[in-house]
DNA sequence: CTGAAAGCGCTAACAC
DNA sequence: GTGTTAGCGCTTTCAG
C-alpha cells in the first residue's frame, strides 16, 4: 500500500484532514493521542510527504532559487556556502541553477526555469545581467536580489555586493598614505567589478593630485599564471607600488618578482584585493583588502526574505608589512 | 487573470490539454499554427509553468537531491561544481540540503527531507554515514550514492570515492622507491578517509619489510595552522621523508621547516595528498597525489542516473623535485 | 477535536 | 489534431 495521506487515514480510521494536521505537527488542534497514533502509523508505512502536492495545495514552497551565472572563479562557492547555512537556519530549501558563464541566452532560459519553481525568491550570483532578464523577473513579480553586482546607473535594482569602487579607493589611498605616487593596478578585467575597482583607483589618484600613466593599468584575468605574466608588463615603469586585482594575481606577481630578484617590499610594495587564504599562505606579510563572500551569502538570504534594501558587504583591510613607507 | 494553463486555454479557445501539449513542445502532435499561437499567448500572459503541479501529475521531477554532510573542508565545493555541470547537461535540477557537520540526528532529518522531494536520486556527500540513515534510504527505495566515502565492510553500498587506501599506498611506495625507510605520515585524522590513507601507508611499509615507529604517525586536522604545529612533532625522529595528509598540511610543514632552517628536500622529503593549487603556488616543486573532486561530482551524476556500480575516481601522482633520492 | 469536500495547476489516457 | 476528464497527493475552509 503506497504510503499516502489517504492510506494512512484509512489505516488509522480517520480522515485525510486529520492525518494532514498530525503530520504537519498542528498539535494545538489535535488530540495528542490521535496525533501520536497517526505519526506512528505513518512511520511504519515509510511515509514521506510529497512536496509537490503539498506545495501545490498550500502555495508555499520555502525555497530559495539560486542562479549561478559565472562558474569560472571561485567566489560563488563561498557565497553558496553562506546561503546554504542561512537558508537552513531560516528553514528554507535551496535549489541551484547553473547558467553557464555569462551566456546571456542561457541565463534567460535559467531565469525562466527558476520562475517555474514558485520559489520564495531568487538569488542571482552574477558577473553581469541584462535588461531582458531583469524584465522577466520584474514581470513575474518575484522577489530577487543580484549578488556581487551593482550598477551605479540603476540604484533601484536590489543588490548585495562588495563596494568595488570603495575597495579600489581604499587600497589606493592606503598606498598614497604611505608615500607612494607611482602606483599601478594590475590584473583587473573589463567586467563591472574590475571597472569599479579601477574607478576607485582613479578617483583616489586624482583626489591626491597624482597623474596616472596608462601603462600602470594592466588588464588580466585575476589568475595566478596571469599574475606572473603581468609582472613583466609593469617592469620598467618605475612603479613603487602595485595593487593586485585579486589574491591570485598577487601570488603570481610575488612569484615573478622573486624570480626576477626584485626584493619586496623594498623595491616594490604590493597590496592585494580579495585577500584570502592563498595569499595568507604564500605571503603572510601581504597587506590585503578582504571581502567576506560567505557573509555575502548569509546576508543575501536575510535580505531577500526580509525584503531589505540593497546592501554593501563591508570590506576590511589587513595591514601587514608588504607596503613600505617611502 | 492568473497565468495558468486553464486561462491560456480560455484565451486561445482551446482545451487545457492542447495548451499543455503546446507548452511541453509536443509539436509532433500539434498543428504548428496552434502550437505557435498558444505559446504566443502564454508569453504575453507572462506564463510560467507550475513545477509542483507538473511534478504531481507526471510523477517526474528531473531533480537530483544533494546532501552535504560536512561543510568544514572545501572539497564539497568542487564536487558540487561537477554535479551542477553534469546535471545541467543531463537536464536535471539540483536541490541542495545542508546537514551540518557530521551531526547524525540532523543528517537523518535531512535525508527524510530530501526524500520528500521525489527526486530522481540522492547524492550524499559525507564524511560518514550510519546504518540508521542508510536504512531510511533503502526503505524508501530511492536511488542514492555515497560520495567520498567507502566502506570496505560494506561492498554492497554504492559509492563514488577516491581510493584512499591506494592513495596512501601510492604515496608511500613512491618514497620507498626513492630509497626512503623512515617515513612519516602527518596530519591525517580519525575519519574513514584518514584511516584508509593510514592503512595504505602501513600496507606499503609492511610489504617493503619496513618497521613503523608509532611516533611517525601524527594525527591532525588537515589544516594549514595544524601543519605548522605538527612539524615540531616529527622533529627528532630522524625521518627522511613525510607524507602530508593534505595540501594544507604540506603547506604548513613547509612553512615550519623553512622557519627551522631545515632544507627541503635534502634534509626532508615531502609528498602531499590532495595536492591542489595551494601547494602548487606555495611550492611548485612539491610531489603530490591529486584527486579530481570536480570529476567526482560529474561522475556521481552519471553513476546515479545510469545506475552504474560503485566507482573509484582515479588518482594521479605529480612527481616533482620535492623527493630526494637517497 | 474531527470530517467532508473543494480545489491547487497540470498531465495523460481515452475518445472523437 | 484536439477535447474530455479523471486524477496526482495534499491543504484548507466550512460544518458539525
Amino acid at each position: 500500500m503506497k504510503p499516502t495521506i489517504k492510506n494512512i487515514a484509512k489505516a488509522a480510521g480517520v480522515s485525510t484532514a486529520t492525518v494532514s494536521r498530525a503530520l504537519s505537527n498542528k498539535d494545538d488542534v489535535l488530540k495528542p493521542s490521535t496525533a501520536k497514533r497517526i505519526r506512528q502509523i505513518a512511520q511504519e508505512m515509510g511515509y514521506h510527504k510529497n512536496v509537490a502536492a503539498s506545495q501545490l495545495a498550500s502555495h508555499i514552497t520555502n525555497t530559495i532559487a539560486v542562479i549561478i551565472n559565472y562558474h569560472q572563479t571561485n567566489f560563488w562557492k563561498d557565497i553558496i556556502n553562506g546561503i546554504l547555512q542561512r537558508a537552513y537556519e531560516l528553514n528554507h530549501k535551496v535549489i541551484i541553477f547553473s547558467a553557464g558563464n555569462n551566456d546571456s541566452a542561457r541565463l534567460t532560459e535559467t531565469v525562466n526555469e527558476a520562475l517555474e519553481h514558485q520559489a520564495t525568491g531568487i538569488l542571482l550570483i552574477s558577473g553581469k545581467i541584462e535588461p531582458a532578464q531583469l524584465k522577466i523577473l520584474d514581470k513575474a513579480r518575484m522577489p530577487y536580489r543580484l549578488i556581487s553586482i551593482y550598477d551605479q546607473q540603476h540604484p533601484e535594482q536590489r543588490f548585495i555586493s562588495s563596494d568595488n569602487v570603495a575597495i579600489g579607493e581604499k587600497a589606493t589611498n592606503y598606498l598614497i598614505t604611505h608615500g607612494h605616487q607611482k602606483i599601478g593596478i594590475v590584473g583587473i578585467d573589463h567586467s563591472s567589478t574590475g571597472q569599479q575597482r579601477l574607478f576607485g583607483y582613479q578617483r583616489a589618484m586624482t583626489a591626491a593630485q597624482l597623474t596616472i600613466n596608462p601603462h600602470w593599468i594592466c588588464y588580466g584575468d585575476y589568475g595566478y599564471q596571469n599574475g606572473q605574466e603581468l609582472f613583466e608588463k609593469i617592469e620598467g615603469h618605475e612603479l613603487t607600488a602595485v595593487i593586485a586585482g585579486s589574491d591570485l594575481t598577487a601570488a603570481g606577481l610575488i612569484k615573478a618578482a622573486t624570480k626576477h630578484h626584485i626584493h619586496l617590499p623594498d623595491q616594490l610594495s604590493i597590496i592585494c584585493i580579495d585577500g584570502s587564504m592563498i595569499c595568507e599562505i604564500t605571503n603572510p606579510t601581504l597587506t590585503s583588502v578582504t571581502q567576506d563572500f560567505y557573509q555575502m551569502g548569509v546576508k543575501s538570504v536575510d535580505n531577500l526574505l526580509n525584503d531589505e534594501p540593497s546592501l554593501f558587504i563591508p570590506t576590511s583591510i589587513h595591514e601587514r608589512s608588504s607596503v613600505k613607507n617611502i
